[in-house]
DNA sequence: CTACCGGAACTTTTT
DNA sequence: GTTCCGGTAG
């Protein structure tokens, strides 16, 4: 490094406090970052990217791998105005050396973005075929289920499990690297029994992706340490990086951290930041001795632990310090504040949940009385359905929101529909899509489709006929005698040589799927507008492929509103999974539905390492508030019904809110009842009884 | 071979 | 409330 760059980057780590400092202009060796929840963890990573740059390395030799694709563009948008700050260095005012080469040449995306970017690139050399598309959760589950029934094993006895459970085993397996029974005995021992036919239904599974050329999300993984393990392939992959930063490193599994070791072999230019607190993906065989075996695996390798939490008020980290206290193994870190003055988290105690929900609309709109906007402002739950309430009252008083986690826009089955045929045209082996488009015929069934699939071929040559060019002389079922020939001729266009633009593509799948979906959907009038809305969505890509690579790989999340994501200069509150919400904060978090069986959910209670994924889970949701934390528990809620004889069950507090942590909250009820305070203490369940019976109960029962 | 109807079983988090 | 399976009519 130059004297001048050298005093550049001593500029470019101005306002990070010592620690920080020191991770972000650590040199080549390996380096853990511990970065407990809002301790600044973003600044360090964009500062040693800056760094990095400033110093030397080309932009374009950084990998920066997150959790999200917005995680990733956050940073890069950061590390840009790091670099183009006037620090008072290098002759045009910024930092010398940063100028020729933008910060966007930064490799930056998940592992999976950036996985198929390079299996595009590299996969040949493995006998991969680059024209792949790729299966998203919904799509892994459906071939599944193909596979399934074509070994029979849908109509059993003994119940088969779902196809969505034998893809979580499937999955499980493929990503712990552990054999099937083991698998099943640990987290499936309900499905011991169908070992032998699940093993015979996973290979089919496998048979089918290869003859489609279509990859899952797992296969993303695979074959990128496939492409790294190749004595020819692996080297040249790896001759692109000369520094890979891993953020959320405690989310990472296996196959991702041998993905890291085979990048940087020797270790030097790996900086992987975490916090082991905050590991909430095992159910995706993330495994948190990623991190706290990194120092193990390189014994060379600088800790740099973070400390200071710049987030929160201190009344609100210390509730959050003594909830994660009551977890099992972890690195013991204090998180501390110097924003000592702040108003106590809040413990409500609500009679049900449209208590729960009168309570959060009301502090919602007070608070934006008081000047907080919508959108500084979160409500996180356990599960998607959870908001579910509060979305229809929101609904009701016009009340704009946006949604993270659940339902996505591209997962409705209009999009779906739409979007088979983008991919269709982009792989005419894929059956999935293929079958999709098909079935949306009147009088076509899936021995029609499978049939018609079958005719259509990838073409050898360019000038060839078309893939789709059989489908032409096929006599279509009567009752879709009018919309065949249209549809034969847009997929012949869309996989010809000159598709045309892609919204212009889109724009004319739509003119002939309307009609389609006016006969197949309800309230098609709000579908064909989500349409428009992805028509526009696609304006911003010129490439169809990579167009359909991101959106399965990184969704826009889908709102309520059913005018599709509002616009973003209007205001709008968050509704989001506790998952979700994961490395975003808010001034004011409600915690809804904080009682025991929604958190901890009643089917992560099997083993105490669930139950404390659990709890890093509500320490998570506790740690995204800067300001004001609400935490809310109807004691009555309706949605259990596992019968429909007993209508409802009471409800107990989180256990996480334990006696010790309980008095760290201030409590109260959310509709303050005539005779004040309640005196609260664990709860048990109870048989129904009126709206009073109910309020005297909630004295007793707490 | 498709379309539709009735009964039975299940119901988390996500790249 | 939903999805999934098997049976039956056209």
């Amino acid at each position: 490094m130059s004297g001048r760059a050298a005093l550049a980057s001593d500029l470019l780590l101005e306002g990070l406090n010592p620690s920080q400092a020191a991770a972000a202009a650590h040199g080549s060796g390996p380096l853990l970052i511990i970065a407990g929840a809002g301790t600044g963890k973003t600044a360090t990573l964009a500062h040693r990217v800056a760094h990095l740059i400033a110093s030397g390395t080309p932009p374009g030799r950084i990998l920066l791998l997150t959790f999200t694709r917005r995680a990733a563009g956050e940073m890069l948008r950061r590390v840009e105005s790091l670099l183009r700050a006037p620090h008072g260095a290098g002759a045009n005012g910024s930092v010398p050396g940063a100028t020729a080469q933008a910060p966007t040449k930064v490799w930056g995306g998940t592992f999976h973005a950036v996985g198929v970017r390079l299996l595009r690139l590299h996969g040949r050399s493995i006998g991969l075929d680059p024209g792949f598309t790729i299966l998203d959760r919904y799509d892994s589950e459906d071939l599944m289920n193909l596979v399934r029934t074509e070994l029979g094993l849908s109509s059993r006895e003994r119940r088969f499990p779902q196809k969505g459970t034998c893809l979580d085993i499937y999955s499980r397996c493929t990503n712990t690297g552990d054999r099937l029974d083991s698998v099943l005995e640990t987290a499936f021992p309900w499905c011991r029994e169908h070992a032998d036919d699940l093993r015979a239904l996973f290979g089919g599974y496998v048979d089918r992706k290869a003859e489609q050329s279509v990859l899952d999300y797992d296969d993303i993984l695979l074959f990128l340490r496939g492409l790294l393990r190749d004595p020819l392939a692996g080297p040249a992959v790896r001759a692109r990086f000369d520094c890979v930063l891993v953020d959320e490193y405690q989310d990472t599994n296996a196959i991702q951290a041998e993905i890291v070791r085979l990048l940087r072999p020797d270790g030097t230019g790996i900086t992987v930041v975490g916090d082991d607190a905050q590991s909430i993906y095992s159910f995706r065989a993330a495994t948190v001795r990623n991190i706290l075996d990194f120092p193990l695996e390189h014994p060379e390798a600088t800790v740099v632990t973070l400390e200071q939490n710049y987030r929160s008020t201190a009344p609100l980290l210390e509730v959050s310090n003594r909830v994660i206290a009551q977890a099992g193994e972890r690195y013991e870190k204090s998180l501390w504040s110097t924003k000592e003055e702040g108003a106590p988290p809040a413990l409500v105690l609500c009679l049900d949940e449209d208590e729960q929900t009168d309570f959060v609309v009301e502090t919602v709109l007070e608070q934006r009385e008081s000047g907080l906007p919508l959108r500084r402002q979160a409500v996180l739950f356990r599960a998607g359905h959870h908001s579910l309430a509060l979305e229809l009252e929101l609904d009701r008083r016009n009340i704009p929101y946006a949604k993270y986690g659940g339902l996505k826009f591209v997962e409705m089955a209009h999009v779906k529909d739409l979007v088979a045929f983008l991919r269709l045209a982009e792989n005419p082996r894929d059956i999935l899509a293929g079958t999709r488009v098909l079935l949306l015929l009147p009088g076509v069934g899936p021995a029609r489709a499978r049939e018609l699939l079958s005719l259509a071929t990838p073409s050898a040559d360019e000038a060839g006929p078309g893939p789709f060019a059989g489908w032409s002389e096929q006599r279509p079922p009567t009752a879709s005698a009018a919309s065949w020939p249209a549809l034969v001729a847009l997929m012949n266009d869309l996989a010809g040589p000159d598709p045309g633009e892609l919204s212009t593509q889109i724009h004319r799948i739509r003119s002939v799927y309307a009609p389609l979906l006016e006969r197949a959907y309800d309230n098609a009038a709000a579908r064909l507008r989500d349409l428009e809305q992805l028509e526009h969505l696609a304006a911003g890509f010129s490439d169809r492929t990579q167009f359909l690579s991101e959106l399965t790989l990184d969704p826009p999340s889908y709102t309520g509103d059913y005018a599709g994501p509002p616009y973003l200069d209007e205001d709008y509150l968050i509704l989001s999974t506790m998952h979700s919400a994961k490395g975003l904060e808010w001034d004011a978090v409600y915690v809804i539905n904080a009682a025991d069986g929604n958190i901890p959910s009643d089917m992560a209670t099997g083993s105490p390492e669930e139950i404390d994924e659990e709890l890093r889970l509500f320490y998570v949701a506790l740690t995204r508030a800067k300001e004001w934390l609400y935490v809310c528990c109807p004691l009555r809620y309706y949605p259990v019904p596992r019968r429909p004889t007993d209508t409802h069950g009471y409800a107990q507090l989180t256990r996480f809110i334990s006696p010790e942590v309980r008095p760290y909250f201030v409590e109260r009820l959310a509709r303050p009842g005539a005779d004040g305070e309640a005196t609260l203490g664990p709860g048990a369940r109870m048989e129904t009884g009126g709206v009073a019976e109910i309020r005297r109960r909630l004295k007793e029962s707490w």
